[in-house]
DNA sequence: GTGAAAGCGCTAACAT
DNA sequence: ATGTTAGCGCTTTCAC
């Protein structure tokens, strides 16, 4: 921490002020071109990098952004908020910013330990990940810093968001089975209260009228109290027992998807061919079923890239305008949808993105010849498998 | 950012010195209890924070720890790391510094980005988590901070370490198939040059000899190029074909004790009934094989605790002796290794309508998503559930 | 376009 | 035990 260059030996060295040297780091126009290039050789020269402290306490920026992330979503072994996290840090590196990480608890108890970074002034906006305590929320308003949520919202409180494009999603699940042939078509969810599930289930009614299919009622079930596997089970259970049965089945996400198809295996069912199954989120449990999973992938990294890009944004320009960004979705056509039966041998449509094929990488376990070739859009992927040496 | 108080506003208030209420934030000796009394109400009426920027300049300490991982690493499925880092946050906001996170490449190339705290003197120290690239870690020790490696170090460079107790683990497995009847016990391995993969390999054959049970060469693979699935399964064949087989099979990891099982259930030979096998890590994946695996436990928080308050010391003591240190693991007894179903001769239930599912937890995002990873344990026996309601 | 000077909010000698 | 006084390394008016 010694020794090292500091502004001032740029300076002296350059043959300029401070003041110089200073414009030329903060990149502003207003100096020649000339004595750009020899601050920037000095500054080359001595290896000089302006130093963090003495910058904020200067600038009153601290250079830094805070990440919040309830501690359940980060150590969940599905990395999806680690995902939009790295995301959120590569960009912030093009800015030249940190991001620093925090867990909280769900919502805000008295005792609870307050990210330090708010109290200490250390942050220069905030982004919060997840689903959290509207407490949470409430509480870190106050602090009046620039606020981004990413893969939640909160209607009521109008703040600037990055959320997947759930209601694309839902039509392009509503799309993809229409034009596989299926009419009937059933959904399963939970949880309404979360946005991103009621959003699916909202567009999916609307695309099933748009598109003039009618729905049953018996094939609806929004009832379940989450949305987890359990939940997908207890549903499909119910749309079995109506007496005319859909031909297809959109689940909420896919845990419940995972759901619908043990409980269809265990009445007998053949997933697709009876019965065809899509769920949402691309979660790495949904190449382990089988058949794997038709989904809705979203591109977690460009979530918490959009989000930095959005505060850094208020920051510079004080630009306070709410937005709400949405991320953009993909098909992911595996062997749950039936559309390309081995039986008939039917294409995939055009339609489908090509990156969907990205991610079979997640593809765990090894072919020892037990499973039949991958039917799946895009090239085949890397094998994949849990940790080995860490 | 604004208006907020100073310490010149608590010094006013409080009608003393600027140095006197920087002694008592700093939690010096030499203050006495009713100034310190009276200068601690101020604050705390006044709500202040003394300014991170303004203090690391003043004090030529950043007040950060940098934590560097490998991509890979950190997006794997496989929390580890996630952890490891969530222990080392926990226990970091206790001396109030913070962590920035940051990722690498396995191995520093020209044209890499070096970690920004680096130059810009933005960490008081570095903590360096899992496997990386040895050029990473000479190029970080040239900038002479304190630094601290988990779950990973390396021999020649002498740095202090905090590493799970590979050879106490190695040494309960042994123990627990010795006591379990087993004397006839196999070991399978790769990637010696992982020090945890060799302390592991090491440990085995040394309790094996200690306990006088006698090594056969057959049944001791570890020249498998690395430690996943497939390496495993290949090296159980091998094993296999030996004349006279071994009664239990020590796995040098999760992974490769999974590709064992799935190589004797396709050899036809039942787990553990014919063969016992443990691994060791604790991965989660070892929840959903059946039969469940014994493994070795590390508990991955208190390392990354252990590694920040061996940085601290460092930081505060100026105290640069390198140490070792050893988090110490526990055996989590399943029902792969025979012993406790033998003892209670029980089946084991396996299926999503009685349990819930293995996979009942994988919700993410939204749900409720708790996974409280428990890990009761011991050799004492506990029987150990997955995470499931019901 | 460049320089001089005044802080930013705190810590750390050094006095008292 | 408390106060005085310099800075820490940078940004930012405000002159020129």
């Amino acid at each position: 921490m010694n020794g090292r260059p500091t502004i001032k030996d740029v300076a002296r060295k350059a043959g300029l002020s401070l003041s110089t040297v200073s414009l030329v780091l903060n990149k502003r126009e207003n100096v020649s071109d000339e004595t750009r290039r020899k601050v920037l050789d000095v500054i080359n020269e001595l290896g000089y990098y302006p130093q963090r402290s003495a910058r904020g306490l200067a600038s009153k920026l601290s250079g830094n952004i805070g990440f919040v992330l309830t501690d359940d979503h980060f150590t969940q072994a599905e990395p999806f908020y680690t995902k939009i996290f790295l995301g959120t840090e590569l960009e912030a590196r093009k800015y030249n910013y940190y991001v620093l990480l925090t867990t909280v608890a769900r919502t805000v108890k008295e005792t609870d330990e307050i990210p330090r970074f708010l109290l200490e002034q250390n942050v220069d906006g905030v982004i919060i990940a997840g689903r959290i305590g509207l407490s949470w929320i409430e509480y870190i308003r106050r602090f009046k810093l620039p606020l981004v949520l990413i893969d939640y919202d909160v209607a009521r409180h109008n703040l600037s968001s990055v959320v997947m494009d759930n209601r694309g999603g839902a039509q392009l699940v509503v799309d993809h089975l229409h034009k596989g042939g299926h009419t009937k078509i059933g959904f399963v969810g939970g949880d309404l209260d979360h946005p991103s599930i009621a959003e699916r289930y909202l567009s999916f009614r609307e695309t099933m009228q748009a598109r003039g299919l009618s729905l049953n009622g018996a094939w609806v079930q929004v009832d379940e109290a989450d949305t987890r596997i359990r939940d997908g089970y207890e549903a499909m259970k119910k749309i079995l027992n109506s007496a005319d049965r859909p031909t297809a089945i959109f689940a909420a996400n896919d845990a419940m998807a995972i759901g619908c198809i043990r409980c269809l295996k265990e009445s007998g069912l053949r997933v697709p061919y009876d019965m065809a199954v899509v769920g949402f989120d691309n979660i790495e449990a949904g190449l382990y079923v089988e058949p794997r999973l038709t989904t809705i992938n979203v591109h977690r990294e460009e979530m918490g890239e959009l989000a930095l890009r959005r505060i850094m944004e208020m920051i510079n320009h004080q630009n306070n305008v709410v937005t709400k960004t949405l991320a953009p979705v993909e098909l992911v056509v595996r062997e749950s949808c039936g559309i390309k039966t081995q039986e008939h041998g039917h294409q995939i449509p055009h339609t489908f993105s090509k990156q969907g094929g990205n991610h079979e990488d997640l593809a765990h376990g090894f072919g020892t010849g037990s499973r039949s070739a991958d039917v799946s859009v895009g090239s085949g992927g890397t094998e994949h498998e849990p940790a080995s040496e860490r």
